[in-house]
DNA sequence: TAGTGGTCTAGACCACAAA
DNA sequence: TTGTGGTCTAGACCACTAG
């Protein structure tokens, strides 16, 4: 029996070490898995355990599961590491694309939003905005250009400019006590043109993918809203959609 | 042979119920649903059962938990319908756009495919494949042109034009008896050119967003790829992340 | 027929929030 | 302290696949 630790969840355990086993191949595409009884023996854990391992796995696009036959390693399975899941952190996204990520370029600044910011913020006439704007290198080539604005009023302590430097996501936990537990995400098609497009280093016209994005807190309020702009250029975005 | 249908889930049932409840407002945004213990003996199920309906939910962006709290409606819970996760059907996104979906062009023809085709279907060099090219449109306007391409092989029974007009997925089930379990789609920003331009109406070098896919049977086989240009014009196109 | 995954149950215990 | 959601278990039964 391997030997489990009760500090993470069960099923992310015996999740990770059968991701872990997909990776390293000793569970090859194609391959079968062992039976739902046999992974829980072996873990030491219940069936339904094992299930929420298995079933998360499946979303991913890692294995396929036939009712009567087995789960089975897909073909894929290599490849789940640039999901649009990912999407939390630029880091990993250019990571998984087998590149080197680092920060280009940043600037921030206290403002007044415009209407479609204030509206989506659920902001006062007179409340501003911390405005950060960053474009993320992978390999030295600018991928992706961000603009997030937070309403200034949520930032609870003092900050520098090195501060800016992580995740948005981890600054709001730090700075400001609020922890992003969804957002919303609508994807748009555009062409390069003006900052955006010096910024990133392509040529007027050239298309982008916008993600313009709201994110919520646990009370369900906005707290932070972006506009991300991707080069496409040695950047992949994948989804994988399964059956329910 | 007749079709048997199954009874639906119970979790399925429970899940539809409250999203029914959400829909016509007898839930709505903000309000707190009643927990889990109360759901499952409303509904005469297990609490888990009821955990299934609720983590769907969650998934989904209709509701947000908060542990010791309860369990809460979304601001954005009206909202969830043009999810990426849609994108089985063109004509669920289309019609969650408030528009009226219908067929606009449809051509097809049999051919060898060309390499990249070749090579994602893991065809052999004499195989071909049924080529069918669609456009779909929002309240008579194009939104969506759509290249699919199938092996020619596994059509198994005579088709007409007509059978084509369906979505492509149940043309696969019921003319090849193969059943789409997962697909792989690559997002990538183009800009309009040629007679993609032309069948979607919209000038050249305007943006649009392809769908570079690959969907695959229980076998973990290729049984179809596409590509598929969104305009984005009154099309949107949502993904909602929540964090686990 | 044996073995697999799929659904559902009842109940235990824990972590956390709010009164 | 009470009540909420979060995790986990053991076991029943069903649906399906394969030999």
């Amino acid at each position: 029996m391997a030997a489990v630790e009760r500090a993470e969840l069960l099923s992310k355990q015996v999740e990770g070490a059968l991701k872990q086993r997909i990776r390293d191949g000793s569970l090859a595409p194609g391959e079968q898995l062992p039976p739902e009884n046999q992974l829980a023996a072996f873990y030491g854990v219940s069936r339904s355990t094992v299930r929420a391992a298995l079933a998360h796995l499946q979303r991913e696009g890692s294995v396929v599961r036939r009712q009567g036959s087995g789960t089975y390693v897909t073909r894929g399975a290599l490849y789940v590491d640039c999901h649009l899941e990912q999407l939390w952190n630029f880091d990993d996204v250019i990571r998984a694309g087998g590149h080197e990520p680092s920060i280009g370029w940043l600037d921030y600044e206290e403002t007044l939003p415009d209407r479609y910011t204030r509206e989506n913020l659920l902001l006062g006439p007179e409340e501003t905005v911390l405005v950060i704007r960053k474009v993320f290198l992978a390999d030295e080539q600018p991928v992706i250009h961000c603009v997030d604005y937070i309403p200034r009023q949520l930032i609870s302590k003092p900050f520098t400019r090195d501060d800016l430097v992580p995740q948005v996501f981890s600054f709001l936990e730090e700075f400001a006590g609020e922890r992003v537990i969804y957002y919303v995400a609508e994807l748009i098609p555009v062409v390069a043109e003006g900052d955006t497009a010096q910024r990133l280093k392509c040529s007027s016209g050239a298309p982008l993918l916008l993600f313009d994005e709201v994110a919520y807190n646990i009370e369900d309020k906005p707290i932070l809203c972006c506009l991300v702009h991707h080069r496409q250029k040695s950047l992949r975005l994948r989804i994988v959609q399964s059956r329910t």
